[in-house]
DNA sequence: TTTCAATTTGTAATTTTTACAAATTAATAA
DNA sequence: TTATTAATTTGTAAAAATTACAAATTGAAA
């Protein structure tokens, strides 16, 4: 059985052709793709593949911690083959996602709401990314006012 | 001038009836409310107010700090009145969101992605509030299996 | 096999958000 | 003030994302 499948199977979910692929998709795309970018991508090898099934599917695999998804900005929910924690920074100029490791003891100071039983930490970082800025520097550079 | 236009014209925004209406709501719901519930709620005031204009009214509002917006779910956009960096719970059970303090200093040991400028941080976390917490531990012990 | 349960599919509906042009309101200058 | 221009608001319609649901298919168990 492939490495994949025995993923699926250690986190309790039954490893179907389509929960394989997009479980596969997930994990060699460290691009934090949306649900059409991984459906449309599927679909040229499956192409009997439903888009509710791509839907459902990363439900489950979310539910059963298999990976996460992250609701980074609001056009779309992405989704990550890494289920351990770690941050995420997102560039505004263009729209990139990258991860950064994330040390959960960074964060112990934070107070907690009385009785609030924390399961998940999600800690997003907006700005600008390095390329972006480099562009921004040269069209500067280029403006002789 | 009462304050909430004053503190439109303090980000540079043009206090009109309906700016003073949406900021005034948001900084008196610390409900983290959904452009839905904004609009249907002001609704009542003013009839013929434009769900396009609350729409364009917080990207307004958000573009020059007056407030934040968090995209904590899948669902919906929230909206803060205010934009102070602060950590945000969510309970998965009933929904709500609740506010803690954050204390940048807790997130300084996080490693950047090269050259990142990073201009503002986000920190949710999921799970279980007090209120439902109880209400499972009162069903648990209604049964008596 | 046969039966039953799990999974997938496709369509349609719902919800959220954006686009855009017309109407209204406010600001500026003659 | 009045005319002109700019800013803001409105409403409709379209686009995009998500969910609901029933039928079809596949897989497992008897």
């Amino acid at each position: 059985m492939n490495s994949v499948a025995k993923h699926l199977m250690s986190h309790g979910i039954r490893p179907s052709i389509q929960r394989i692929a997009i479980m596969q998709y997930l994990m060699g795309h460290a691009t934090h793709p949306t649900v059409d970018t991984i459906y449309k991508d599927l679909h040229d090898d499956i192409p009997t593949l439903s888009r509710t099934t791509v839907y459902n599917t990363l439900a489950l695999l979310e539910e059963k911690n298999a990976m996460m998804s992250i609701t980074i900005d609001s056009h779309n929910v992405r989704y990550d083959g890494n289920a351990n924690p770690h941050a995420h920074f997102q560039c505004r100029k263009c729209g990139m996602i990258f991860d950064s490791e994330l040390n959960v003891t960074d964060l112990q100071n934070i107070k907690y709401p009385k009785g609030f039983d924390a399961q998940q930490v999600q800690v997003f970082y907006y700005g600008t990314c390095g390329k972006c800025r480099e562009k921004e520097a040269m069209e500067k550079g280029k403006q002789i006012n």
